[in-house]
DNA sequence: GTCATAATACTTGTATACAAGTATACTTGA
DNA sequence: TCAAGTATACTTGTATACAAGTATTATGAC
């Protein structure tokens, strides 16, 4: 696969994948960090060329990416759908609307398993930061997510989460790409965070479930606003 | 498309559908209808012999299927999952969540447009059963909560909504077409839950909406009893 | 210059071909 | 009879070919 860009999508997470979800992946990482601009056309045989694939494994990728909302596919060519504001925090809002779900089953549950699990997840996610890892970080972030959903056992709840994360793991990638570089403390806080997270299934503790959940959202949150600045620093000026 | 099987998804629904979506459409049907059992392996090459298509729509359709959760893509050959109860109870788990969060949204606007056009839809449900036809009903019946969703512009939970709503179209139609046969009756209730559903969206009475969401909800649930009791008829006996 | 029409260069959807990998069945040796 | 290895018939993923349709551009009549 060789194209005119770089590649922005971690390869160490396409071991196994295939074409169609390498460009899929690789698109989307282009689409969210906005080198591809929201607007423009995408064309099968013109990304065909450009990642030296055929044109099956393209539409492939493009069916995956209109699932996620991120373009939409039209007679002629695919446009590349805006992430604006309002997107952002409507998958806020389905987050919020997910894992208050499944905190409300975990309550009624034994966790000591889990706790175990996002313990280990958590420090997996000190020692990426400690070795300066953003795509180490970003995946252990990912998964302590995934585990406490996946952990109910509830698989249309789980559904709704997999078509989320890919857009969410590429939001949660760039802005940490972004956070080693220039806000390396953040993560302090991200860690407590995290902490309080697990502390709260633990103890079943509401209150806590919902104060720590609120804050991990305005992490991403925050993260965004410096990933739309950010990227208009590298991209071009405002319009 | 000539196999060894009727057709049971109705063909008007296929206008403009490509030859991926007829097939996935038939086979979402007999998966849910239970014509193809639980555990059947499914390959690509027989099933392009049977709906006489290339590879090529096929492998879309069993993507599609595999999104909401019917088949599992495997090394070789795709797994029919079961649909049981449990399944069953975690759709409506999904619907009670979605529409709640609609209904809340619901309850900051102004709704005259989506009240009017509901009616509408009511009216077209009250022809479909005077002329005893189900599809049509089924049709309208899907329409009624796409529409109440469709109304607060939120794209992500309207995500959740189309990948749900296959299935549920589905299940729907399987059941109305027994019921029209059966139980006749059952559709003076129907509308009048589909009337205080509108009431309560006029009125923004929670309690109201609450109580008609799960009379409706207890509807389809109902329905799918009757769909494997009479599933189990026409198919054989029960393990 | 402008409008209508025709030619061209796109587009998608589907069919087919091929390569690489995996399970099954079959042989062969003891 | 049974174990090991090989042949065969599957499987998927990708590339390519083709048909039908759509936008764009060029051409020609007025």
């Amino acid at each position: 696969m060789a194209g005119t860009n770089e590649y922005v999508y971690p390869e160490k997470w396409l071991n196994k994948a295939s074409a169609g979800d390498r460009v899929a992946s690789e698109l989307r990482m282009r689409i969210i960090s906005g080198q591809i601009e929201s607007g423009s056309k995408l064309s099968e045989n013109q990304l065909a060329a450009e990642f030296s694939v055929s044109r099956s494994p393209i539409r492939e990728a493009l069916k995956v990416l209109a699932s996620e909302n991120l373009i939409r596919l039209e007679r002629m060519g695919a446009v590349v759908l805006e992430l604006t504001e309002k997107e952002i925090q409507e998958i806020y809002d389905v987050r919020l609307l997910i894992e208050t779900f499944v905190f409300e089953r975990l309550v009624k549950k034994d966790n000591q398993e889990l706790v175990k699990e996002l313990s280990k997840t958590l420090e997996m996610m000190k020692i990426a930061i400690k070795y300066k890892d953003p795509d180490d970080f970003s995946f252990q972030d990912v998964l302590f997510h995934e585990t406490i959903i996946r952990s109910i056992g509830h698989s249309h709840i789980f559904m709704i989460w997999k078509n989320l994360k890919p857009t969410l793991e590429s939001l949660i990638l760039l802005s940490m790409r972004i956070r080693f570089k220039e806000k390396y403390d953040d993560f302090d806080r991200i860690i407590r965070n995290h902490e309080l997270y697990i502390e709260a299934i633990d103890k079943k503790d509401r209150d806590l479930m919902v104060k720590s959940l609120h804050q991990n959202f305005d992490d991403v949150q925050g993260s965004v606003e410096d990933l739309w600045t950010s990227q208009q620093t590298f991209s071009k000026g405002v319009e």
